[in-house]
DNA sequence: GTCTATACAAAGATAGAC
DNA sequence: GTCTATCTTTGTATAGAC
């Protein structure tokens, strides 16, 4: 006998997984009350609007998508590998979680030309997690590598994988191809620091 | 006295300039009318519907980019440079036309989870020239080097541009990362083919 | 907090005249 | 081909009862 969620929680499932599949502006509310089982009324009681609900759903979803990409670098055994993690992290994130068409932040900034302040801000929580936590990694288990220019390029061919996937490309080869430029990337950058030996 | 180009041209201009700033799904057809000077009557005789207008912008949008892109080729001295001239062509391209938030096809393609067929293959058409362009590009001028696996690699870079542009980044400096991130693959497997001279 | 019913707004498309 | 006026559908949000 599961108890069934809160309607809170049954509207934040729904839309978190129709706004991964469809786009939040693609996906009416209707679709979102209806997958939750939920009058509208109880949803604008509990988030105001359709942004307000969607924000929170966002939001979740990044903090879960921290943690999956924290244990990755805490499981990863050489520094390399744990600034490489971020890509065993989103292939993990991706089979764990209701199937995103690509990239549910970057979709919904790319489906709101003018978000509001509350939105805009959940979205660039999202690009500055993964600059900064690159660096901050790359700056503790990289050392005289440096980490900003790193951060910032393993953050392109991130991206690059993302766009790759909304362009039909395969999943899993996409990702593993781009650890391997990611992976080129780094060493690149290391040589120049320090000169390579032999 | 330039004469008034015709309702159709003022159309698609109209929706190509709106399309790249907005996205299509965000424009409203009456704001392309506005723009257009078109009354809506006009809109459907010559398009049928709002997406027949937005694919017929997309093609034209589509065929420009190719002829930009294949004239820094042309201009390109080494062969690495040919390869790299898609950096360029995006540089001169973002400047030369009107200015889109990221990339026009990636954000149709975004803002469309389920899009026609004359949509959809408008779509592929972007990444298989994409695609196909960079590896018949290697294939020319670098002889000896994997061309099918580099034109994936360099796109998968380019399109992390783009992305990375969505992010917020500014256009010039990321694009020359790209281009940087880009020359490193190459080389990687220019290496990988033919070992290092020297 | 939650429901039913409904109001209000936006957007896509068409009718009929010229 | 093009215009004015209007229809239809869809989508967001609220009123009022329980």
């Amino acid at each position: 006998m599961t108890p069934q969620p809160s309607a809170r929680e049954r509207l934040l499932d729904a839309a978190d997984d129709l706004a991964a599949r469809q786009g939040m502006r693609a996906t009416p509310v209707d679709e979102i009350l209806g997958r939750a089982q939920v009058s509208p009324a109880t949803l604008y009681a509990h988030f105001g609007n359709k942004d307000g609900l969607v924000v929170e759903a966002l939001r979740r979803r990044l903090s879960r998508w921290e943690v999956t990409w924290q244990a990755c670098v805490d499981e990863a055994d050489t520094p390399e590998d744990k600034v490489l993690a971020l890509f065993t992290a989103l292939a993990r994130h991706r089979s764990s979680h209701t199937p995103s068409r690509w990239c549910v932040f970057l979709g919904a900034a790319a489906e709101t030309p003018s978000p509001g302040s509350e939105l805009a801000s959940t979205l660039a929580d999202d690009t500055r997690l993964l600059v900064d936590r690159l660096e901050s990694i790359a700056q503790e288990h990289l050392a005289g590598v440096p980490a900003r220019v790193l951060a910032h390029r393993i953050s392109l061919v991130y991206t690059g994988v993302l766009g790759m996937i909304l362009r039909g490309s395969e999943v899993d080869p996409v990702i593993a191809e781009g650890r391997a430029i990611a992976a080129l990337a780094i060493r690149s950058l290391a040589d120049g620091a320090a000169p390579a030996d032999t």
